[in-house]
Parts: C-alpha cells; sequence; structure tokens
DNA sequence: GCAATTATGAAATATAAATTACATTGCGGG
DNA sequence: CCCGCAATGTAATTTATATTTCATAATTGC
C-alpha cells in the first residue's frame, strides 16, 4: 500500500499547484495539510473523491470541502472541470481578461500541441494505414469529397485540389442535391462504378456525417474518414480514419492539423499520377486563365 | 509507447487499452462506441463520469454501465481504480527508441518545412502588426472575406468562424454578384459604416484579388491580406499582409501555415469578445442542431 | 482570562452517480 | 412472418458524494 503522503506523478498542474502553495500559509492547520496532500498528489487527484481526500489525510470531508470553496472551486466537481481544463490549457472562456494582449509566451504552448498535432499527422502518414487509404483513392473510379460546418470549405478546397491530380473527384453539398450527385453522377448505370467518399467531420459532428457513412457501407462503397481526436463514431463505418487534433488551446478548435492531413493526402493521391500530373496541372491552369470572368 | 491515435497527453494506459482494443470487434455497436471514446480519450477518463461519457458518445448511462462490466470492470469506481493503480505502477519511463519519430526519409524535409511554415506565423503573430490587424476587424463595423481557387473554401470557413466571434461577418463569392454583396449590406445608406476586407489569395494569384484591393483603397474602406511568400502585389495596397509560406515540398503547395495563420486571426478576435463568446457558441449550436435537415 | 472570532466535525439534507429491473426495439433464423 | 434473443433505453432504486446547518472546540485579541 502506498504511503498516504506519496510521490508525485509526473503529471503536473503549474497553475494549480501555484495557487495551493501560495495559499498555503494563511491556510487553517488541517485545510493546510489537506492542501499539501494535494500537492503531493496531483497527479493522482482527478481519480480521488472528497471523502478519500479527507479519509487519507485523516479530517471529515467538510473540511476539504470548504478548503475548495476557500480556495475559489466549487467544490469537487468544479475543481475536476479546472483542473481538466488546465489539462489542456485552455483558458475558462468567460474569464478573458480583454485588455491584456495575448503575450507570445502564453501562445508557445498553443505552438507545441499545434507542431505535436502536426507531428502526428506525419506519423500516420508513415503507417500502412496511409497507404491503404491513397491505394483506395487511387483505385476508386469516382471520388466524393464532403464536409460540414466549420470544415465544409476545406471539403471543397480538397476536391479541388484533388480534381487536379485526377478526374472523377466531386464535392457533395449537403442539403441541397447532396443524394442527387451521389447517384446519377454517371449516365452508364449499366457497369456500377467502384465510388469512395471522403469524408471530413469535427465537433460538433453533423448528423449528415453518419447518415452518409451509413449509406457508403449499405452500398459497399469505400469510405475515408478525417476526424478530429474525439470522434467516436467514425470506426463504426471504416478502418479508413485518419484523426487530427484539433485540441491546441485555441477558443475555436484549430483546423491546422486536418489540413496538413488533406494536403498530404492530396500529395500522395498526386504521387501515383505524377507522369500525367503536369500537363493535367497545365491544363487547369489554362482553365483558369480562359475564365477571366471579371 | 505512445499510439499513433492517443490524444495529446503524455497519459497512456497500456494495459487498459489493449484491453479495449482487443475487446472492440465483439461489442455490440453502441458499446463499440463507447469504447472508442474511451481509447480515444484514455488521458481525461479519469475526469469522466458515467453520465459525462454517456452524453459525449450520445448514448444511454447504462449502455456505459454495462460496457464496463462487459469488460470485467466494476462499474466506473472500478474502472478509475484500476486505471489509478495501472498509472501507479506503470514501469518507470520508457525512453528507450520512443524518441524516434517515425516518418519516412522523403518526408522528414517536408516536416521540417511545415514546422518552419508554423513557426514564421507565431512570429508574425508576436509582431506590432498582429496587434494592428486584430484592431482593424474588431473596429470595423462590416467584415468581409473572400479567398479564390484553391483556398476559397478556406476563405468561406474563416468567414464562418470569424462570424461566430462576432456579428456583421460575410463572405464574399467571386463573380456571383460579388460586388453587390459588397455595397449594399444593411438598408441605411445615411451612416457609412466601416468595412473591412479580409483578402486570403496564393499563387497562381487571382486577377480578382488586386482588383478587390484597388477597390478598397479607393473607397477607404480597411484591407487585410493573408497571402504567400511570392506575393508581390498586396504591400501596394496594404500594410497588414500575413505571409505564409506554401511551398514545402509537396507537388501541389500546402495550405497549413495559411490555415494557421487564419485560425490564430480569427482567436485573436475572439479573445475581444470573450464575454459574449460563450452564448454566441451556444447559440450557434443551437441553431446548427436545429438545422436538421435530413 | 474572557469575549469574539475562527476552525472543525457530526448529523441531516440535497444532489448526483451508478445499478437494477423492466419495457421496447431491432435483427437474424427458421 | 413470426419467434426469440440480443441490444438499448426508461424509470425506479440504491448508493455514493457533496453541502448545509449547527454545536463544540480551539484560537486570537485585548
Amino acid at each position: 500500500m502506498r504511503d498516504i503522503f506519496s510521490q508525485s506523478t509526473p503529471i503536473v498542474f503549474p497553475k494549480f499547484e501555484e495557487k495551493l502553495r501560495g495559499a498555503l500559509p494563511d491556510l487553517p492547520r488541517l485545510e493546510a495539510q489537506v492542501a499539501q496532500y494535494m500537492i503531493l498528489n496531483v497527479g493522482d487527484l482527478s481519480f480521488e473523491t472528497g471523502v478519500s481526500i479527507s479519509e487519507k489525510v485523516g479530517v471529515s470531508e467538510v473540511t476539504v470541502s470548504r478548503l475548495l470553496r476557500r480556495l475559489g472551486y466549487r467544490g469537487m466537481r468544479g475543481l475536476k472541470r479546472e483542473l481538466r481544463d488546465e489539462l489542456f490549457d485552455r483558458e475558462p472562456i468567460q474569464e478573458g481578461n480583454e485588455g491584456a494582449r495575448e503575450v507570445p509566451e502564453g501562445m508557445t504552448r498553443n505552438m507545441d500541441l499545434e507542431y505535436q498535432a502536426l507531428g502526428e499527422i506525419y506519423q500516420q502518414r508513415a503507417s500502412p494505414l496511409w497507404g491503404q487509404i491513397v491505394q483506395t483513392i487511387v483505385e476508386a473510379d469516382r471520388v466524393y469529397v464532403t464536409g460540414f460546418q466549420a470544415v465544409r470549405g476545406m471539403a471543397e478546397d480538397c476536391a479541388r485540389r484533388l480534381g487536379m491530380t485526377r478526374g472523377n473527384v466531386r464535392f457533395l453539398a449537403a442539403h441541397d442535391g447532396m443524394l442527387t450527385e451521389w447517384l446519377k453522377w454517371g449516365d452508364e448505370e449499366s457497369e456500377k462504378p467502384s465510388r469512395c467518399l471522403i469524408l471530413i467531420d469535427v465537433v460538433p459532428y453533423a448528423r449528415e456525417a453518419s447518415i452518409l457513412s451509413g449509406i457508403c457501407s449499405k452500398e459497399g462503397h469505400s469510405l475515408i474518414v478525417f476526424t478530429d481526436e474525439m470522434c467516436h463514431w467514425a470506426r463504426n463505418y471504416t478502418d479508413l480514419v485518419i484523426y487530427a487534433s484539433t485540441r491546441t488551446g485555441l477558443i475555436l478548435e484549430s483546423t491546422v492539423a486536418i489540413t496538413a492531413a488533406l494536403n498530404l493526402m492530396v500529395n500522395s493521391v498526386a504521387g501515383h499520377y505524377s507522369t500525367s500530373l503536369t500537363e493535367r496541372l497545365d491544363q487547369w491552369k489554362t482553365y483558369t486563365r480562359a475564365l477571366r470572368l471579371f
């Protein structure tokens, strides 16, 4: 059995610890003891409960409760919420220190997370799964790309760029005739071309996403999903899922990692068509030049 | 060893994860979803409660409870206890071969360039220019966002996200009635509201970009440009230019850095409205939920 | 050393979490 | 098409957790 005042785990909550240490001298005796215990066991704290702490320290639960309120937390629940927030280093939104310009110092963590998210993408890029995904796209007769809400535009761009590397790529617009586009692209019903849907979705997930996924698996089409680390449903429909972290400490989620993943994907696919690619790009440039509608 | 799919926190529970993954294929649909969520969020798990998980995944609490029992845990409490144990007697450190990022040869250079491009964005983020840009956006009565070709979708998303942080943001669509939208937004012609255009463009630059820029400076509207390192014309019209490198060795140019810049911009603006932001976001979520058009 | 203040715990209460029992749905096999 | 089982949810119940109230003990200031 571990000692009551056991060692601390590698997990740290700097803000929380500092706050506690700062308050320590002014705290009543027993509450200080409790605080001390918390400092020594920050890493475990999320597993504890009011009583469990009070038992280990040898005080009554009320004391723990009171300490927390004195520190400005709203009870054990509140503490855990704040700790969790700190774990992801997101400022509580309502707290807003508007006057204070966000200093670059506060941004370094965000940058690290962004770097890390990018790194994870490149790792996935190196996995066999990636090869499967590229293969699937290359082999499909027709490719559809779709995305919703805050990543809809990204999906459009992705379709555009993918369309530069190979033919038969279409963006699927939600709502307006989505299924029409999906169902009758060509005129020949006879040959039944193989189809592949690339789906991009992040929290809060769109209902359309899982509906479309359902259709896909039912119809036997390939499905590739680019989503964030919170997504729990994608795996129900396909193994071809790329997870891009969106939690980087910004108020709104970050789309950088997903963008990177999509870029890499387009690039990989492009690699398969490298011979015909240059002429295709030239062709595209000619088109856009010709289209000077202004 | 950190798994590709795990989230960004360093907390890992190998045994637990393995167990879950192993069980995954044989699990009932919804329970599998819950399991999936748990795998993707191991680091958070100690903060969760039965209900909180069930809510996030969208199942009832009983399902979570049942999953746990099926896995051999004695409910949420039991799970946490075992997780805590695992956290505690996990081998000191797996320093060993962990450092080695598994990124294929040809990709490391690309990744470095991407990192570098990101770094440059964060540098600009720290410059006084950034403050000016944010200021300009915050002060403008009306904000327009536009982008062309391969970054058009990005501009749309940017407009959407910016629109979540403040009102009066519009995406300007090229070609179809662009100027109409631009010229008469409101009804009151009298007061002449201040306007700000955010323009996103990369090679090959669209003709529309400089034309619009011209209009802007002539009409006295603010102009902010996000572009790539090759852009020669933006400075002719405004000082408020953010340069994001797009040359990262991919066959098609990378849009990652621009995405990062736009994300940061939206975030900075959001910081100025932090008080009203939460309710605005809630409102937005309610809207999208209500709009279940399918 | 005596009031006034503060700290603390016991018991009661309120709130939340987890489990159980039962009802409903949906799906595959005959 | 119906049966029956497995999956899932609802509502009731039990259990745990947190908070309030109040009485008592400790401490402080004078």
